[in-house]
DNA sequence: TTTAGCACTTGAACCTTTTGAGTGCTAAAG
DNA sequence: CTTTAGCACTCAAAAGGTTCAAGTGCTAAA
C-alpha cells in the first residue's frame, strides 16, 4: 500500500516505459507480453535484446513475473501497484460513456435508489466483470424482541439514523420469557453501535454464545436477522454476463471460485473493512489479506450526500483490470453525482430527500 | 403436451421400465445410458442384447436418442414427456428439505415478501440450477405524465389493484406540452388493461410509433418505465452457484447462453405466457417454441392468496432436471404456503395482508 | 551500453494410436 | 416367436508423439 521509496525510485525512465507498456498490453490482450511485441507496438527505440535485459532486471526486482520460461512477462502485484501509483494516466471517458452516465444519474430518491443508480451505471460502463456492493454505516442503536406467539418472535432493529428494520424469527423450540429478555440484552450488548455493514461479522460472536446458553434459540434469531440483512446488502452483480466474456474466466473453475467468493458475505465484508482509509481505495491482488482474493483487485469509492457518508461502492474484478478506465469512471461518476445533487438541491429541494 | 394415445400406449411394461430407467439414470449421471448399465443397475431380468433391441425400438419411436453410434441412449423430449406424464413417481421430500421449507415459509408480508420467501426456498431446496421469476397480473389502469422541468417528466402508473408505480424520465430534448399530452394519450391507449407482466412486450409496440411521431421522447419514457419494471420483475437467480456445479454446464459456452437467456426479459416473458393453462405447467425442451429454450425445461406454479391469483413462480433448468424432485417440491411448497396462510389468517388476521 | 545471433525451453496445436464402452446383427438356443 | 451369446464394428476420449512458434538468456562483437 505505502510505496517503499528507496526501492521503487530506482526505476529509470526506460524501465518505467517498459513496465507501463507491459501492464497496458497485458490489460488489453490478457497474454504475457514479450520483448518483440514491446519494441514493435510501443515504439521503444531499443532492440528486443535490450528490452529483454531490462525485463529480466524488472523481474528480479519483483515488478514482473514469467508464467514459464518461454513465455513473455506479466505484471506482478508490485508491478500493478507501481503502475497505478506512478505511471498510469487517467483518461478521458468516451462520449458514449459520459452520455450514459449523465443520463442515468439524477440523484433523486432515497439512499437505496441512489446506490441502484450508481451501481447500474458502474456495471454498464465498466463492462469488465464488476460487482457492486454497498456498505451501510448507519449503526444499530437498539434491538427489541417482541413475542408474537410461542414460537414466533418479532425482531426490531432501530438504527441511529432513525430507520427501522424488522424480521420474524421462527423458533424451533419454545423459550421462556426470561430467556427472551436475556437474549435481548445480549443482542443489545453485542450489537449496539455496530455499523450495519459489519453486522454479519458481529453476529458470529453472538452465535458463539448460543448453544452454551440458549440451546439454539439465538441461532434462530440470528438467522432471521441475517436473512433480512441479505436482502438489503444484495450485491448487484449485473456484471455477470461480462464476467463470462472475459478471458480471465475462460476456465470454468475460476468462474466458480469467483461466483462463490462474491456470494460469500464474509469475504466481501472483510475486504471492504480494509479499505476504509481514503476516499478511493485500491487493493491489488496479494495486497489483500484474504487469500481467495489474491487474484482480484478491489476498488472502492465513498459515496456521500450532504456531507454525510452514505456508504461504499466497490468494484471487484480480476487483478488484470483496466485500472485507468475504472478509476477515471468512478471518479467521474462521483463528481457527476455530487454536481447533480447540488443542482437538484438548488432547484427542487422537496424532491431531494 | 397432450398425450397422443394411439402412439404412446404401445409401450409395454418392459419398454416402460427401460424408458423410466434410462431417464432416471441419465438424470442422475448426466451420461448416456447403455444396455449393460441398465441390466446391472436396474435389475432388469433380461440380457443386455434384449435391452439393446428394445432400446432400438424406443429410439425408432422417438423416445430415446443416441448422441453417436457407440454411445448409450439419452431421453428425447418425447421420452421425458412420457416419463413425466406416465412413469414418474412423485417422491417424499427429505426431512431436511421439509424442515427447511417449514421453517422458512410463514406467509407474512406483502406479495413481494411472499415471493421472496418462496423463491428463496425453491432455489435452496432444488440445488439444481434454478431461476425464479414472478409474474404480476395486476393490470395498468391509468398513466399520468407530469412535467417536472424542461427535460424531466414524472411518469405515474396506476394499477387496477390500487398500487402505484412511478419513475422519472430524463428527456434528451425538450418537448412541447401538447406533445406530452399526445404521448400520454398514446400510452394510455396502448397500455391500459395490460398486465404488468406483459408490459415489456406491450412497450415494444409503443416504441415503434416513437421516431415516426415523437422523435425520441417516447423512447426516453419507455426506457425509464422499463428500468422501473426491471427492479420489480427482478428474477432471483440465486441458483447460480449450483448452475456451475451442474455437469450440463461444464462447457463455458452453455453457461454464457444460459445466463444471457435468463437475463433476456423477452424470452422469459414469452415462455411464461405459453404456460398459462393449468396450475402446474411443464414445458420440456423442444416443446418450447422459443428455440433458445429448446434445451431447457420450465416448470411453473401459480401462487394464489384468498382465491386471488398473485402470479407465477417458475423454475428454469436444463432439460435433464430432476423432475420428480422438482415437481414434488413445488407442490409441497404450494400446499405448505396455503396451509400457513389459513393458520395465520385464523390466528392473526391483522398480520396477514 | 547496445545489439545481433544463436542455442535452448516449452506450451500449444496437430496427428496418430490405443482403449473401451457401446452398438447392431446373426445364428443358435429356449 | 422370443431371447441371448457372440462378434465385428464404430467412435469419442485418452494417451502419446511431433512439430511449431514465441520467447528467453547468454555470448561476443559493434
Amino acid at each position: 500500500m505505502s510505496a517503499k521509496v528507496g526501492d521503487n525510485m530506482k526505476l529509470d525512465e526506460r524501465k518505467k516505459k517498459i513496465l507501463s507498456s507491459v501492464v497496458e498490453d497485458y490489460i488489453e490482450s490478457a497474454e504475457p507480453v514479450g520483448s518483440k511485441t514491446l519494441v514493435e507496438k510501443y515504439h521503444l527505440d531499443y532492440s528486443s535484446a535490450t528490452i529483454r535485459n531490462e525485463m529480466k532486471l524488472l523481474e528480479e526486482e519483483g515488478y514482473l513475473e514469467q508464467p514459464h520460461v518461454s513465455a513473455g512477462r506479466i505484471p506482478s502485484t508490485k508491478g500493478y501497484r507501481y503502475y497505478v501509483d506512478n505511471l498510469m494516466k487517467e483518461r478521458k471517458l468516451s462520449m458514449v460513456d459520459i452520455d450514459y452516465i449523465n443520463n442515468t444519474i439524477n440523484g433523486f430518491g432515497d439512499t437505496d435508489a441512489i446506490f441502484e443508480q450508481i451501481a447500474d451505471v458502474v456495471s454498464k460502463v465498466l463492462a469488465t466483470p464488476t460487482v457492486i456492493t454497498k456498505n451501510n454505516t448507519d449503526t444499530v442503536e437498539n434491538i427489541k424482541v417482541v413475542k408474537i406467539s410461542d414460537k414466533l418472535l418479532l425482531i426490531v432493529l432501530m438504527s441511529k439514523n432513525g430507520t427501522v428494520k424488522d424480521c420474524i424469527a421462527k423458533l424451533t423450540d419454545t423459550v421462556e420469557d426470561t430467556v427472551i429478555d436475556q437474549m435481548t440484552s445480549i443482542l443489545n450488548q453485542d450489537l449496539t453501535g455496530t455499523p450495519f455493514s459489519e453486522l454479519h461479522l458481529a453476529l458470529n460472536n453472538v452465535i458463539k454464545k448460543d448453544l452454551e446458553v440458549f440451546s439454539g434459540a439465538m441461532n434462530d434469531i440470528v438467522n432471521s436477522i441475517r436473512y433480512e440483512l441479505s436482502k438489503d446488502l444484495k450485491k448487484l452483480n449485473s456484471g455477470l454476463e461480462s464476467i463470462l466474456e472475459n478471458p480471465d474466466f475462460s476456465d470454468i473453475e475460476r468462474v466458480k471460485n469467483f461466483v462463490n467468493m462474491i456470494s460469500t458475505q464474509e469475504i466481501i465484508d472483510a475486504a471492504l473493512q480494509k479499505s476504509k482509509e481514503d476516499k478511493l481505495s485500491i487493493v491489488i491482488g496479494s495486497e489483500n489479506k484474504e487469500v481467495l482474493l489474491n487474484d482480484y483487485t478491489i476498488i472502492s469509492l465513498d459515496i456521500e450526500r450532504d456531507n454525510k457518508y452514505l456508504g461504499k461502492l466497490s468494484v471487484i474484478g480480476p487483478k488484470r483490470m483496466n485500472y485507468a478506465k475504472t478509476i477515471s469512471t468512478l471518479k467521474y461518476i462521483k463528481e457527476k453525482f455530487n454536481t447533480t445533487l447540488t443542482i437538484n438541491k438548488d432547484k427542487d429541494d422537496s424532491k431531494g430527500g
